[in-house]
DNA sequence: AAAATTTAATTAAACGTTTGTTTAATTCAA
DNA sequence: TTGAATTAAACAAACGTTTAATTAAATTTT
């Protein structure tokens, strides 16, 4: 049961952190929300701050590995792996809008060193790897001559964009202002659309066929 | 001297919210880095969440008269007036990247409503503004279809996601971890060139020229 | 013009809450 | 019976805000 507890604990803390941020989430009402003592967080995660780092670290690994997965794949165009890194990012951000929100929020706040520096790290070695793939098909002739740091730059910044309030969401996808924009499958599909489009309108050289009959 | 004060103060809270965020910033920190006792800035702005507010509709006209100003002139091609609302952007946001950071942290948050809203709505009209521009070109078959919501999106991501960590930026742009990317003027000029670029390849039906001899 | 009076600016101290954390006692399972 | 899980209560510190007193500036009255 312990075990379940300390899960079902972080679950709350993401929901609730993603909501208020690190700072406006209090020990009580996580403990309040997550139905349990407020020395049960304490007890288990030893501080607020290592709850993050906790939370962090539990939920980071998945698109590193995505990244990993694709860049070794020899029969994937240099395309085709920017296309299913697309893919990677939005079904990842789209599925826990609420994680996602709280890594954000610590990339904008820099008074909390460790965090900060814990959620920059995992950036840094997934730019790496895409601008290897763009530099790489910039080589081969296949990709323009762009910037590859900037245009990683545009695709996780559209995505972040999209994901930065609930409210804006909507706006832009023309919904009422309180629906759940994330869980509606016609976000994923303009947002995968666009942003692929936009990424091969930009690198390639021989224009494939617009299908705009 | 007491609106220097004033004054003062709003510039040491942009400072302050920008390093540590809203919560984070208490009002003695506040008191004691612009050398003010800790009474006057309630005296003055009534509350702490009262005084962001009104750093909010001090600073948050510009990009609403450039945007209105740019509409308005019939001179300026659809693409023209596209890449004059960037610059606008670009330039807002590379001069006042402390104040862009605590916007961006109130989107993100949600459980100061009133601050949250204000900051939505700063947003929305600009939103509705450019689309309108980029339908426009659509109807006159100078822009391909694409989808006007999200490609603003991404101009605005874009710059977002390089303003939203000085030191993810600087890995962005191979400097040095301790550095203030926001002041390197090359960093405007990468920033400018890859969003225009990218724009118009994604958006001009007929490409221009592109210069890559 | 000087003195008196009113208003504004500024201060130190205290207000009541809330914060994250700890303690010490108790319940529970092995 | 031993050790972990769980609790209520208390901890000191920090929070935003208010108060009541004092100084400075402006206004009015003499």
């Amino acid at each position: 049961m312990s075990i379940d507890k300390k899960e079902h604990i972080m679950d709350v803390a993401v929901t609730l952190f993603a909501e208020k941020g690190f700072e406006g989430t209090s020990i009580r009402d996580l403990a309040h929300e997550a139905d349990v003592n407020i020395a049960m967080i304490n007890y288990y995660f030893g501080s607020k701050e290592n709850l993050f780092v906790t939370l962090l670290e539990a939920k980071a690994r998945f698109m590193r590995e995505k990244i990993d997965a694709v860049q070794s794949d020899p029969s994937l165009s240099e395309l085709d792996k920017i296309n299913q890194i697309i893919d990677g990012y939005i079904n990842r951000f789209l599925s826990q809008p609420a994680f996602h929100r709280v890594l954000q929020q610590e990339l904008l706040v820099t008074n909390r060193e460790l965090l900060h520096q814990s959620v920059t790290a995992l950036f840094i070695k997934n730019t790496q790897d895409i601008v290897a793939i763009i530099e790489k098909g910039i080589r081969k002739k296949v990709f323009r001559k762009v910037d590859p740091q900037l245009l990683f730059a545009s695709i996780i910044g559209t995505i972040n964009q999209v994901m930065l309030s609930r409210t804006m969401c909507n706006i832009l996808m023309n919904k009422e202002v309180d629906a759940d924009p994330y869980k509606d499958p016609e976000l994923k599909n303009r947002l995968t659309k666009h942003i692929k489009q936009m990424v091969q309108d930009h690198l390639l050289i021989q224009p494939v066929l617009q299908k705009q009959k």
